[in-house]
Order: C-alpha cells, then structure tokens, then sequence
DNA sequence: ACGCCGGCTGCACACGGTTGCAAGCGCAAT
DNA sequence: ATTGCGCTTGCAACCGTGTGCAGCCGGCGT
C-alpha cells in the first residue's frame, strides 16, 4: 500500500497540526480567530489549511458544542406553492444566519408530522419550524422532552399554542367578504375546506362577522365543502351552482379552491365576474395570471417565513417570552369581483 | 443547585449503561440488536432506554461511522413550483430510505450554488442533487477534493456531466412542434429564454429539427426570447404579436412564460386556440387549470426526483458506472391548440 | 484436571472538533 | 536573583457513538 496516497478522508485539524508542527488545539483556534493565537502562527496555520483544502466538519463540531446550526422545517408538503414560498424565506434568513435547514414533508398526516419531529431531535436541530401544524398544542409535552424550541406557521391545530407565526384569518377574510358586501352581492358562498383546520374555522368566522355587521341573514346551504385544492373545489361550485338560488359570489378558502371554482363556473357557460364574483386567498403567483385575474388575500408568505425563522432566532438565543405573531393579510383587488348582475339591472 | 433535577441534555447511552449497570458499549450494541448481547440484557436496556425517553444522537453516530445518512439539494429556488415538485420527490425517496435531506436555493448564482454545495460538504452530507445546476461541468475538480457523489438533475450548464438526470430535451420539443405542424401551422413561433441554459439550447434544438424534418423555413424573426417567467414572455410576446407576419402558434420555453404569454395574447384582443395555438413545458399544475387548459409537455417531475435520489443512493453504494438518464417527456394535448385561423377558412 | 470453546461483556480507542488549565517563555519590576 | 505578568502553546478531557480485541465465565469433551 503506499503511504504517500492522499487519504480517503477529508484533513483534519489534527492534519494540518502536523503539516505546521503545532498542535490540533492551536490549528483550533487560529481557524476560529482566536486572539490567543500569535499572529504569524495563526497566518501559517491559515494558509496550510487553505492549501490542504481544509473543511471544518460541523459533524464534529456540531458534537463538541451541542449546537448544530441547524434548524428543521417540516411541512405538509413542499409541492405545495403557498408552503414552497414560505419555506424560501425561512431558508433565505436560515441562510443569513449561517444556518442550515432540513426539510421534511408530513403529507398532513399528525403521527407522521411527530415522527419527523423526532428525527429531527435526534438530528440535534437547534431548532424548528412547522408550517400548518397538524398537531400544534400537542407538542407541549413532546417539548418538555426534547429541548428544542418550535415556531408554528399558521397553526392548523385548535388551540392557542406557544409561539406562533400566523395570518390574521378573521380580519383579513371579514375584509374580504366586506369588499363583495360593498359591491352589493348579498347571496355570498362560503366555500371552505371540510377538514375543519384553524384557517377555515377562522375565515369562516370572519365571513360570519362580515354578514353579521352587514345584516345580512346567514344561509347554510351557501356553505360549501371543498378540500383545499382545485379538484374538491370543483365537486362544491357544482353544488353551489345547483341551487335554486344560486349565490352571485363566491369567497374560497383559498386560491387552489378559487382554481377549481373558475373552471367549472366557466364550464357552466357563466362569465367571471359578470355573472358570478370570486374571492381567493392566499395570493398565489397564478392569481395574477388566471382569466380574469383573482381578487384575493394575500398572505406575505415569505415574510411569514422569516419571521418564524427570526423567532426561531431569538428562542435559540435564550429568550423565553411567548411570541404569537398574527400577520394582516391584504385584500388585492383583481378583476374578479364585480357588482352582481341584479344591482347593474337597477 | 438540585442535583436531581432532570439533566438539560438528551439522555445518552452513558446515561442508560449506569442505570442498567452495563457498559456503555453494551447499551450501544443492545439497541443495534447485534446479536452480540444477551437477549435478556437486550430487553433490559431497550426498556430503559425507551423509559428514558433516549433518542440516539445522529450527530455522534455520523463523527463515528462518517456517514450522516444525509443529502444536501440545492436548487435555483424552492418557490419555483417545477423545482418544488422535483424536490417533493426526492424527499420521498431520501425518507425511505433513512435519509434526511438539506434543502439550499443558489438563486441561479453559480457562484452561490458552489458555496452552498462547500457548505453541504463541511455537514458531512453523504450525497448532493443539485436541480438546474449553473455549474454542471465544472464540478469535476471540486469533486475530486470533497468525496460526495452528486447528481444533477436537468444540467443547465453545457457539456456532460458525469451523473445526471434530464428530461429529454430535443425529442419532446421536437415532438410539441410536431404537433402544431400536424394541425396545419407554419408560422410558429419559439418563446426561450435569453440565458443560453442548456434547456433552452435544446428544446431550440429540437424545434428546428422539427421545422427542417416537415421541410419549413426556419425564420429567425419568429424565435423570441423571455426570461422563463411570466414578466419576459409578456414582453417577448408582445414583439411577436407586433409582426407584420405574427406566428399562428407559439411554442414555449416553459409554462411560467405560456402563462405571461396567454396573458398578453389575451389582452391584444386575440384569443387562444382560435387566433393563435400556444405550447408550454413542464406541465405544472396551473396548466389544467388556465383557459383554455393548457397542451403542454409533462415532465415527470416527482419521479425524474425519486430517479436521482435512486442513482445517487447507488452511488453512495459504491456504483462507480456512470449514470446518464434521460427521461422522455410526454405531450399532453389540451385546448389551447387548434389548426391555425387560414386551415378553418380553406 | 485440563483445555477448549462459545457466549457475553467491558476496555480502550477512534471519529474531529472545542476548551479549561497548566506551563513555558521572555522581560520588566522589585 | 526572585517574582510576577503577558503572551503563546500544548496537554488532556470532553461531546456521544461505534467497534476490535481481550477477557471472563460456564460447560463440555477427553
């Protein structure tokens, strides 16, 4: 065998203490800066690193100060285009931090969200972030045993949970709905998902709220039941549409639903908005480009992320107050939501 | 100080070897069920050690073996929903077999994708795909230095690389032009983008050797150039549109920039498939769901992901064989292509 | 009685870093 | 000459897990 061959494995500090003549605990601190190095010494070991290719290993590293720089994000799943933003931006401040992310999907299944959890844990993260949590309060206990601080993003389990980053549902749906109000519709749908999450329970309840304020008499069978994306949205609209009296507006959950809800209105042969008002949320970037474009809420997805990861920052540095963020959301009023066709007869 | 109060670190198999009165090296073998260990002993520490709430540290188990059981996968941006898909599979994949994976946007700066891919290898990552890589190519010589197999999935970057997977750029494209032809156009467009990626070279390729093979002039005035987001086709189509001689179909880059094309066709007053017949690529969710729906060539984007997590588990097996993978794309003929406006009158 | 063998266990070291502490050095102050 | 100090450096322990090897014990064959 010959000696000379360059190693299989990657140098290592005790590498360059050799190469330099000083010891791996010098090579140490003069990679970290440390002022206890001289000068000249620190330069040499340095360059000798440099030169031999050197790459810490945050392996062992991450072993000897038990913090990995580390964070896991787990989410329902990334094909999802409203969690891929979010996630871009927790990666964008993780990132800006030095540190890294690893990402799970859950599939919005509770027992297989614990488990990436868990290995999470014994991944060491520093710490966690959860975007629509299907488990959410449940992890107090689950907490107390590993020690790994959790920021939630919008939260879709009931229950107020430690800390939290979150749209402010009620708010921003009430002003959503308030919007087809002014226009003068007053048979307005509420197409939900029918899974009974947090985002529906309280964009339901802001849809309520609107009515209420407007005096306007809640009728049930506009209440219709999708399941977040295009395909049960469709399922629902169809209902909605057969009707006797059908509603002259339509606010969704959310966008997916708001896709699938335009194409079987236009399969009906009825004009958005002419005929039927739409009403998204989330602003997802096709909102811009579906025929006619989506009036919808946005969410500042990104900015939702980063908040969570500089939340995230802060409970890893120590602290120990409750942060529960609620987020506005924006009514971006597109061109899919118009008078109803009975007030431009008058 | 309590002495007794619960240790603020996980507990570890020093922890479970004093309260079994064993060694540590026997609580280490006793939960790997080497049959090493006494059935009886086994027992008893796997029950202590489940009590004890254990979570073995990977962090420690990957300084030992130098292996992490983890991969890193950079990619332009998460919030791209064609690269959120590839990466949903890859996920998938990583997860079954045991493996976590890192997650990194380069935003498109090669610069930025090499710094990243020194980052996964200072975390020790056992494998790196890397989706629409800037690099490609010029991975080699970092290769030779860190000891990590990558694999990339649709190389933007020209020349081969040694482990790829990529969709079959010149055939489909050859064959979505094909099919404009068969419907009786002459005038048809190609929307790219302005960058010279690798894609963009040959989905042109194939765009040519389709006009050459049904023996129609190739006119330079009908390529355009968009940026492979909605923003540039918008322009790039208005160009188009401008003609004296305007294409009666317009073959695209991707669907991002079908989506700012469909918008500025529209908004000339122009419909689509009637006046003009459009063609995307990637086959991402939206194209169902614009109006008309979208005809497209589908990339398999989940499985083109699982594909490369596959040949990269191969590799990290030892497979020194090259990997080479093309996958064929397939055209998925909805409405938004029609013989062209001159074929009707005839 | 002795040796051997199989089954089980522990010792000790390795992995690649970080860090408290002691110690060496030169030099100035006493 | 002794002491003390500041600047450097190395020793050694530690983080939590894996593993080669030696050693222990009991039983069996001769």
């Amino acid at each position: 065998m010959n000696v000379f061959k360059t190693p299989p494995r990657p140098a290592s500090i005790k590498d360059i203490a050799v190469a330099t003549g000083v010891s791996h605990s010098t090579v140490s601190r003069a990679l970290q800066d440390s002022p206890l190095v001289n000068r000249e010494t620190a330069e040499k070991i340095r360059r000798a690193a440099q030169h031999m290719g050197y790459r810490a290993s945050a392996v062992a590293r991450g072993l000897a100060t038990s913090k990995t720089r580390t964070i896991g994000v787990v989410v329902t799943t990334i094909a999802d285009p409203f969690v891929a933003e979010v996630v871009s931006g927790i990666e964008e401040a993780a990132n800006d931090h030095g540190y890294s992310v690893f990402l799970a999907n859950s599939n919005a299944e509770p027992e297989r969200e614990i488990k990436v959890v868990h290995s999470f844990g014994e991944r060491r993260v520093d710490g966690i972030v959860v975007t629509a949590s299907r488990v959410g309060a449940l992890y107090v206990p689950i907490l107390s045993e590993m020690r790994v601080p959790i920021v939630l993003i919008n939260n879709q389990h009931p229950g107020e949970f430690l800390h939290s980053v979150m749209i402010a549902n009620v708010e921003a749906s009430r002003e959503a709905v308030n919007h087809l109000i002014k226009l003068g519709h007053r048979l307005i749908a509420y197409l939900g998902d029918r899974f009974g999450h947090q985002s529906d329970t309280e964009r339901f309840a802001g849809y309520r709220q609107a009515l209420e304020q407007a005096d306007l008499p809640f009728l049930p069978e506009l209440i219709a039941h999708g399941d977040g994306r295009p395909e049960g949205a469709e399922r629902a609209t169809q209902k909605l549409l057969a009707l006797p009296e059908p509603p002259t507006a339509v606010f969704c959950y959310n966008d997916m639903s708001a896709l699938g809800a335009l194409k079987r209105i236009r399969a009906a042969g009825l004009r958005v908005p002419e005929d039927i008002s739409l009403v998204g949320f989330d602003d997802l970037f096709v909102a811009e480009y579906t025929d006619p474009p989506l009036t919808t809420v946005r969410q500042p997805k990104r900015h939702m992320g980063r908040l969570a990861m500089e939340t995230l920052l802060k409970l890893m540095a120590g602290s120990q107050s409750a942060e529960h963020i609620r987020v506005p959301g924006e009514l971006i009023v597109r061109a899919s939501t118009a008078p109803p066709p009975s007030e431009r007869c008058r």
